[in-house]
DNA sequence: AGCTTATGAATGAACG
DNA sequence: CGTTCATTCATAAGCT
């Protein structure tokens, strides 16, 4: 199944614009979604404008990006998160509660707006190495991890291109 | 319409034997769509959280649903009506606002986009909810301290009967 | 059977 | 920040 869903990433060579792609809002590649989707995982959720502008332009390698996009892209995943816990949170139940739903047995609304904040980052998140890591697995899901397996392995293979920067990112950060 | 058409009304999980593929996406029976569009025609457009886990909960009786499932219909229905608009209207609004905002952090963006608001179809159908007040959820107030009052009071006449449940939507809705 | 349409799902961008 | 809009991708259903 091709749950796989880059829409037009171009690990190669991004074309910058005026091309064939109307560059009406940001596509970010796979790399860039990948760091982005780490530093997430690190714990970082609010990026100053300082370190957007360093993943910024860190990314910019990757392709095409400005500082806005990776401040939407924090904010929206962040929201999103939460916005997915909220709605998946009580619908576990099937579809096996026949009748007599009253409207105050609508009890379960557990609020618990718990989320579990990742102890506010460490001021270093030198999680990533600085080379290529090789993406053996861990948090490579979809943001929008849905019932249903949701593998989404991007099943890309990296090695033949990593002529890139290292991926400095830690360094840059602080 | 063809009543009992169900695909993939399986209550033990939405699953297609053809493929041995879990699930793909979200296949809502005829009722279900039946449903939902009574309500948005009803003028219900942007349900809250509440009201989307509570149509679930109400629609799960016909299939599996999620609420995530009613949040997206819902979108889509509402985007897709104003898009059919914004073709036939033909306007040939060639706003062309390049943005050129590289510090979103210094204010926010200055941008008029104003779409010719779709004049909001008609609300004025809040009947009244059936039941009393629900004193038990109301409102959850907010710090905010913003003044509540998002209850989007509709009621739907549903005439004819239903061999299912007596879908006592409005009923649960407030 | 392939193409077209309809629609569920996802997400970048922006608003209040 | 939470919510909403707009655009796009992906895929099931429908049509020729």
């Amino acid at each position: 199944m091709s749950d796989f869903c880059f829409r037009g990433e171009n690990v190669g060579g991004n074309r910058d614009s005026a091309t064939g792609t109307k560059c009406g809002r940001w596509n970010p590649t796979t790399e860039q979604v990948k760091v982005l989707t780490q530093l997430f995982s690190s714990g970082l959720r609010t990026p100053s404008t300082n370190q957007i502008q360093k993943i910024s332009n860190q990314l910019s390698f990757y392709g095409q990006i400005e500082s806005k996009n990776v401040f939407y892209w924090f904010q929206n995943h962040k929201a999103r998160e939460r916005q997915k816990r909220r709605k998946v949170d009580k619908d576990v139940n099937c579809s096996e509660n026949s009748i007599s739903i009253n409207s105050f047995t609508q009890t379960h609304f557990t609020q618990l707006y718990h989320v579990s904040e990742p102890k506010r980052v460490i001021e270093t998140l030198q999680l990533f190495p600085l080379n290529s890591f090789g993406e053996s697995e861990s948090k490579n899901k979809r943001i929008h991890g849905s019932d249903c397996g949701e593998n989404t392995m991007f099943s890309y293979t990296e090695e033949e291109q990593m002529d890139h920067p290292p991926l400095d990112l830690c360094l840059s950060f602080m």
